[in-house]
DNA sequence: GAGCCAATAGTCAGGGTTGACTAATCAGAG
DNA sequence: CTCTGATTAGTCAACCCTGACTATTGGCTC
C-alpha cells in the first residue's frame, strides 16, 4: 500500500481532454471550441452537446486546469468569456492523452453486456438477431469506409482520421466474431443449440 | 417525421438490462441481486457498485417494470423488500435485449478520443507509448485467455463466457491496428513520422 | 469470551450529465 | 422592408451516478 494508486482526475470526462488540446494552440472562448468540436469531431470520436462543453470549461477552471482570460463583447452578442491553459492544465493534458494511448482501459460496450445476457432468449431468436447485426455491421463499415476515402482524397492527410480506422477495425472483429458464434450455435454436428434450447427451457416456464 | 424515433428508454442504465434479465426466473431482493451479479459477472461486463444496484431498482419501481412484492425480516437484520418483474417490465427486458443484440451501437471508447488527439504529441514519443500499449495488451489478453480456459474445464459451457470470447477479438483487432499504426508512422520509405514532425513544431511553440 | 474482520442490507450527499430553454444577430426569400 | 430560419452564446433544472457512510450478525482467532 506504499504505491499511490492512480489517482482519479479531477475532470473526468473525455471532452475536457479535448478542451485542453485545443487550448494548447492559444487562448479560446467555449463558443469557439464548440465550433471547432463540430467541425473536426462532430460527435464521432468524442461526445459533446452544446450544454456540456460549458460546463466541462466550469469544471476544468475550477480544478485550476484552465483560467479566465478576459471577457470580451462585439455588437450586441452575449458577453464571451476567453480561456487559457494554465500550466497544471498542460501537464494534465499531456498525462492524460499519454495515459490513455498508452494504457489500454477496460470498457463495457453494450454488445458486450448483451452477450452476458443472451442465454435469456432463445437460440433461434438469437440467431436470427445476430443475422441482422452483420447486415448493419456491413451497412456501418461501409458508411465508415465512404467517410475515410472521401476526406482522405479532399487532400487530409490520414493521420487525422485514424481514429476512424480503427473503428473500422473493431467493426470488422465484431464482424468476424458475430459469424463464428453464429457458426457455434447453429453447427450441425456439434452446435450450442440444443442444450441451449434446454437450458432455456428450464429457465423459462 | 412520421416515424417515430427509437424513443430512448425510460431506465437506460445496462445494469437495469441486468436486473430484469435475473427478475425472469422470480422474485428478487435487491442484495440478492447484487451477490448473483458478483458471483456471475464480477463487474467485468456490466458495471455496477453496490450503491448503483439500489437506484436501478428504485428506478425500474418507478417506471413501473418491477414492483414490490413483500416486506421479510430474518433475525435482527434490516428488512428485505422482494421486487418482481410486471408485465411492463417483462416486455421491455425482451425487447431491450433484442436491441442491443441486433442494433450495433455507437460507442465512444476512450482510446477513439485519444486517437482524434494524438497529433498533439511528437511522432517519436507516440510510437514509444504505442509500442508499450502492444505489451499491455497482450498481458490483459493472456488474462482473459486464462480465464476462459480455466473457467472452462471447470465444466462450464462456453456459452456463458461468450462475452470474453468478443473482449478477447477486441483486444486482438486492438493489437492488430497499433501494429500496423506504428508501421505506418515509422515505415523509412513514407513512414508519417517527418510530416507529423513538422505538423507538431507548427502547433507547439 | 473479547476482539476483529467479513458478509449482510441499505441510505444519502455531492457531483456529473442531459436536454430543453432563452435571446440576440444575420443572411436570404418573398 | 419584413419574415423565417440558421448561427451565435450561454443558462438551468432535473435526473443520474459514485463513493462513502451506517448498522447488524456470524465466524474466527487468541
Amino acid at each position: 500500500m506504499t504505491e499511490k494508486k492512480a489517482k482519479k482526475r479531477k475532470v473526468s470526462n473525455l471532452l475536457a481532454l479535448a478542451v485542453l488540446s485545443y487550448l494548447v494552440q492559444g487562448p479560446r472562448h467555449p463558443y469557439e471550441l464548440s465550433r471547432m468540436l463540430r467541425e473536426n469531431d462532430d460527435g464521432r470520436s468524442i461526445k459533446f452537446t452544446h450544454g456540456s462543453l460549458y460546463m466541462v470549461v466550469q469544471q476544468l477552471a475550477k480544478a485550476g486546469f484552465v483560467a479566465e482570460q478576459e471577457t470580451t463583447r462585439e455588437g450586441g452578442r452575449p458577453e464571451r468569456t476567453v480561456y487559457a491553459l494554465t500550466d497544471a492544465g498542460r501537464k494534465e493534458q499531456r498525462d492524460w492523452l499519454r495515459e490513455l494511448v498508452e494504457e489500454p482501459q477496460h470498457e463495457y460496450p453494450r454488445f458486450v453486456a448483451a452477450l452476458s445476457l443472451i442465454g435469456a432468449l432463445h437460440p433461434d431468436e438469437a440467431v436470427g438477431l445476430l443475422r441482422r447485426r452483420l447486415e448493419r455491421l456491413d451497412e456501418q463499415g461501409a458508411e465508415v469506409r465512404a467517410m475515410i476515402d472521401g476526406t482522405v482524397s479532399a487532400g487530409v492527410h490520414p493521420l487525422f482520421l485514424v481514429e476512424e480506422e480503427y473503428r473500422l477495425a473493431l467493426l470488422a472483429a465484431d464482424r468476424a466474431f458475430t459469424e463464428r458464434f453464429i457458426t457455434q450455435i447453429t453447427d450441425p454436428e456439434d452446435g450450442w443449440a440444443p442444450a441451449w434450447a434446454r437450458f432455456h427451457e428450464r429457465q423459462d416456464p
